[in-house]
RNA sequence: GCGCCAGUAGCUCAGCUGGAUAGAGCACCAGACUUCGGAUCUGGGUGUCGGGGGUUCGAAUCCUCCCUGGCGCGCCA
C-alpha cells in the first residue's frame, strides 16, 4: 500500500525531472522499493538514483536530490527522507500512516489482505494425487501443505481455485496390475491357500491388512473366479477403500479437494483416444517398434516418448495428456500441478504433449517440491511404497497434531528437502514454533477476556484515539500488519508458501515484544482503549496468516 | 554421461527478478515479572555465503567452469 503510493511518487518524479530537462530522457529505470535490512535506513528504500546515474555517468547522490526536487508524495505518508551511502533514497513511513494501518485492519476485519489482482479468473490446482497402491504416505502431507496453502492464498488475491486430486486407477497400468497380483496373493494367503507375492510386487505389510480386510468382508466368494476376473474384482474393491482413505487421511490433515478426478474415466470416456488421435492428426506423433511415440524432441525435451505400447496399451504418459487436456477443455484460465521429486523427469514431457495439442503451456505450471526424509533419532527411515517401509501420513498427523504438521511442512522452501524428526517432533512438540505464534494468539485472547471480567469495554473504532500508539513497539507491530497484503501477493505470485511461516513467525515476534514492554490493561483509559483496539487488529491479522496455513488459532492453549 | 534441486553460523534453514555492516530458529551462556498467560522477553556471532573465473558503481544473488550431496533419466507410475 504504501509501496504502490511511493512507487508511483518516484516514477512521476523521474518523469517530471525528465520533462523538466534535470535528468536525460534516456535514462529509462524502473522503480523497485526493498525494505532495507538496517532499520536506520528507514522503512522503505530504493536504488534508483545509482541505476540512474550509472546510465547516464553523472554522480548518484545528485540524481538522488534532482529526484526529491521533483518529489510530490501524499500527505500524511512519510516522515523522514534522505539520501545516504552512494545514493540510496530512504523513506521512513509517519506514525500517522502506521496507526492508519491498524485502523484499516479494524475496519476490514478478516477481509484485510484480500485483493483482487487475480480479477476472477479461475485456476485448477492439482497435488498431492498419490497412486492409488497404498495408504497416503508422510510425503503427500508436504504436497498437500503446499498446495492447499497456495490455493488459500490465490483465493486471497481474487483467484477462483479448485482444488483436484488425481486417481491413476486405470487397471490397465503395470503398477495397478502389480499391486493388484499381490493382494491376490495375500487373499489367498488369508484363506490358507499356498501363494506368494511376485518380486516385483508390493512386499508393504500393509497387503496383508487390506486383504485381511477384505476376507472379513467377502468372505471366499472370490475364490473361484477366474484368475483375471479376481484380480479386477479384487483391485476394484480396494480401491474404493484406498481412496476412502486418502480422503479420510486429507480431511484429517485439513485438505478437502473440490474434485477427485479418476484416470479410469478418461479410457472410459474415450478421451485418451482422443488425444493420441489429435495429437496424431497434428504430427506430433509417429509409430516406430510397434509401438506410437511422441515427438518430444521437437518441443524441447530430449528424448521421444512412447504413448501406445506395442501391446496396445497406452502409456502413462497418453493418460497424463488426455488428462490435462481436459483440464483446459474444463476452461480454466491456469493450471497448476505439484508434483514429487521423482516426477521431475516427467515435466519436459507432459509440457510437451500440452504443447502439441495446441494448448497455451504458458498457462500450465508444474511445481516440484523435493523430499521428505524421515527420521526416527539419527536413523533414516527409508521410504518406498513397493518395499514396503511406509511411514503412514495419518500416523504422523495423530502423533503431532495436523498444526504441527502444516507448519513444519510449510516451513521451508518446497526446492529444499526436508528432514522430518518423527521423534522430535513428538518428543519436543512444545518447541515447535506453531505454537510460538499460537500462543501469541490465545495470550491475546487472554487480554480481551480478561478486559471483559474487568468491565473495560472494548473499544468503538471511530471513538479510538490511535494517536496514543507512539512506542516503538506499537508501531513496530503496526508496520508489521502492513506488510501482510504484499506478503500475500507475493507468495501467491512466486508461488512460495514459506513466506506465510516466516510471516506469521514475525508477527507473533512483533507482538510477543510488545506484550512485554506495553502494557494492553493500564490506568489510563485512552491509552487502553487505544492498545486494545492494536491487540484486536493484531488478532485479525494472526487468523488470517494462520488460516491461510491451514492452521487453528486457539482462543486458549 | 544427461537433467532438476541443494551446498550460507555448531545444527536446521531464510535471504537469490543484484544494493548499504549477510539474518532467524534451535542449541549454549548471562539476565528480566509484587499487575494483562514465562509456551514470553532482553543481551551475547571472527560465517573462505562449496571453489575458481567473469559481468558492474555494487554479487550470497546474474553468467561460466569445476567440486560435493539428493532425486530422476523404463514400451513403470
Amino acid at each position: 500500500m504504501a509501496k504502490e503510493l511511493l512507487i508511483q511518487a518516484l516514477s512521476e518524479a523521474l518523469t517530471r525531472a525528465q520533462t523538466a530537462g534535470d535528468i536525460p530522457e534516456n535514462a529509462a529505470a524502473e522503480v523497485e522499493l526493498q525494505t532495507p535490512r538496517d532499520p536506520r535506513h528507514g522503512d522503505l528504500s530504493t536504488g534508483l538514483a545509482m541505476v540512474i546515474a550509472s546510465e547516464t555517468g553523472r554522480p548518484a547522490r545528485e540524481v538522488a536530490e534532482t529526484l526529491l526536487r521533483h518529489l510530490q508524495l501524499p500527505e500524511g505518508l512519510v516522515d523522514d527522507i534522505s539520501v545516504a551511502g552512494p545514493g540510496f533514497v530512504n523513506f521512513t513511513l509517519s506514525a500517522a500512516w502506521l496507526r492508519g494501518i491498524v485502523r484499516r485492519v479494524l475496519d476490514q476485519g478478516e477481509r484485510y489482505g484480500r485483493s483482487e489482482v487475480g480479477g476472477g479468473r479461475s485456476l485448477l490446482l492439482e497435488f498431492v494425487s498419490a497412486n492409488p497402491t497404498g495408504p497416503l504416505a508422510v510425503v503427500q502431507g508436504r504436497a498437500a501443505a503446499v498446495g492447499d496453502t497456495l490455493a488459500n492464498l490465490f483465493e486471497r488475491i481474487g483467484w477462483r481455485v479448485s482444488r483436484e486430486y488425481y486417481v491413476n486407477d486405470a487397471t490397465n497400468s503395470t503398477q495397478v496390475q502389480r499391486f493388484a497380483e499381490t493382494l491376490d496373493a495375500r487373499y489367498l494367503q488369508q484363506l490358507g491357500k499356498d501363494a506368494s507375492v511376485p518380486e516385483d510386487g508390493y512386499q508393504g505389510e500393509y497387503v496383508v491388512d487390506m486383504a485381511a480386510e477384505l476376507v472379513a468382508a467377502e468372505g471366499d466368494r472370490y475364490l473361484e473366479m477366474p484368475h483375471a476376473e479376481r484380480l479386477t474384482a479384487l483391485y476394484e474393491y480396494c480401491l474404493r477403500q484406498i481412496v476412502a482413505s486418502h480422503k479420510r487421511d486429507m480431511l484429517a490433515f485439513g485438505v478437502e479437494f473440490d474434485t477427485w478426478f479418476m484416470e479410469s474415466s478418461l479410457h472410459e470416456n474415450d478421451e485418451v483416444a482422443r488425444a493420441m488421435e489429435a495429437l496424431k492428426e497434428a504430427g506430433h506423433s509417429y509409430e516406430a517398434d510397434g509401438a506410437v511415440w511422441l515427438r518430444a524432441t521437437e518441443l524441447g525435451d530430449e528424448q521421444d516418448h512412447v504413448l501406445i505400447r506395442s501391446d496396445g496399451r497406452p502409456s502413462y504418459l497418453a493418460g497424463d495428456i488426455a488428462y490435462h487436456k481436459n483440464k483446459f477443455e474444463r476452461g480454466f484460465d491456469r493450471l497448476i500441478d505439484i508434483w514429487g521429486p521423482d516426477h521431475q523427469g516427467h515435466v519436459k514431457r507432459t509440457k510437451a504433449g500440452v504443447q502439441a495439442l495446441g494448448y497455451d503451456a504458458s498457462r500450465f505450471e508444474i511445481l516440484i517440491h523435493q523430499i521428505v526424509r524421515l527420521f526416527r533419532g539419527s536413523e533414516m527411515v527409508r521410504m518406498s511404497k513397493r518395499a514396503g517401509d511406509i511411514v503412514p501420513l495419518a500416523g504422523l498427523v495423530e502423533d503431532v497434531g495436523p498444526d504441527a504438521a502444516r507448519f513444519f511442512f510449510l516451513m521451508q522452501s518446497m526446492d529444499s528437502q526436508l528432514d522430518f524428526d518423527l521423534e522430535l517432533a513428538k518428543k519436543q512438540a512444545n518447541e515447535n514454533p506453531v505454537y510460538y505464534v499460537q500462543y501469541a494468539h490465545a495470550r491475546i485472547c487472554s487480554i480481551l477476556r480478561e478486559a471483559e471480567e474487568r468491565g473495560v469495554r472494548l473499544p468503538q473504532p471511530d471513538a479510538v484515539n490511535l494517536d496514543r500508539l507512539e512506542a516503538p513497539d506499537e508501531l513496530g507491530l503496526a508496520r508489521k500488519l502492513g506488510d501482510l497484503p504484499d506478503e500475500i501477493q507475493q507468495a501467491a505470485e512466486r508461488c512460495e508458501t514459506h513466506r506465510m511461516t516466516r510471516c506469521a513467525r514475525e508477527l507473533g515476534a512483533a507482538f510477543h515484544s510488545f506484550y512485554t514492554n506495553c502494557r494492553v490493561l493500564n490506568d489510563d483509559a485512552e491509552l487502553t482503549a487505544a492498545r486494545l483496539s492494536l491487540v484486536q487488529a493484531v488478532r485479525t491479522t494472526l487468523r488470517i496468516v494462520l488460516d491461510i496455513i491451514g492452521v487453528s488459532a486457539p482462543e486458549k492453549m
